[in-house]
DNA sequence: CCTCACTGACGACAACTGTCGTCAATGTAC
DNA sequence: GTACATTGACGACAGTTGTCGTCAGTGAGG
């Protein structure tokens, strides 16, 4: 089997989501000065704290770096939309005891919508719809 | 006005969310007894382990007891239903910005809907779209 | 060469979480 | 009344997370 198989990446805090995903919202890759300097004007927070919180984001497998120039610089290991993916993926699994069927109802009462988000389940509906014939699965 | 506004209930770790979830399931009050026992066969956990993180779970104001015979019986403070709301809430905003669509992503590729999601699904579709073609039209 | 700024590594510390052991109180059975 | 079982409170301990300070390396300017 190959070695690089599974990427069990371990659980995210709070603040290193929110690093995680500023840096994912970057584009390109980000050097710690950078990203200490944005969240010094957000959060308030010293260069130390998130030289470690992306060093641990290293450490997990969320984040890549390579030394450049004298300084690393750090990239996303996945796309926003895959990390995303999983996050979701996860919190189904853990709060909603795997149906999606909880987020199905917020959708009905809470949820804010845009009109892509609408039709895009339009289509959902639609396609599986045509698709519950035989579902026995 | 009465102030009880808003209920901001602290954070909810993972074994604290199984048992919570898990006590919600029972239907009615339990006591610690029935709870360790279940826990016992299911994860091999002992009971002090299950009397403490309910304890933590009535602190952070997510179960209510009550003295019952010499013993205490405890009750979720809020339906199932309206936890797991409050958990996609939070985790929308915390996780996904504050907007759903990631989690219409998630549901097109990954989602395990059962038919009845899909056909609420389908109101919601059906409702969403006639609110937003008055807007348009 | 000396100094200084910048960078990264490392350790420290509190808060929270998960898990457990031990103890005191309170009953119940002989 | 004594002994035993059940119950709940409390403290302990490790692992994780969030936050920071301090140290050593490294290069630019004198």
């Amino acid at each position: 089997m190959p070695s690089h198989a599974s990427k069990v990446q371990p659980p995210i805090g709070r603040a290193e989501l929110e690093i995680l995903q500023h840096i994912q919202s970057c584009g390109g890759p980000v050097t710690v000065r950078q990203v200490a300097e944005h969240v010094l004007r957000t959060k308030g927070h010293v260069r130390t704290t998130v030289l470690n919180v992306m060093a641990r984001l290293v450490n997990k497998g969320y984040l890549v770096r390579r030394k450049r120039g004298g300084v690393y610089e750090y990239s996303p290991r996945v796309p926003a939309r895959q990390l995303v993916r999983n996050l979701v993926s996860e919190f189904v699994d853990r709060a909603l005891g795997g149906s999606a069927s909880p987020f199905v109802a917020y959708l009905a009462e809470d949820a804010r919508l845009s009109p892509e988000d609408v039709a895009q389940l339009r289509r959902l509906v639609d396609e599986l719809e045509a698709g519950e014939g035989r579902k026995t699965s």
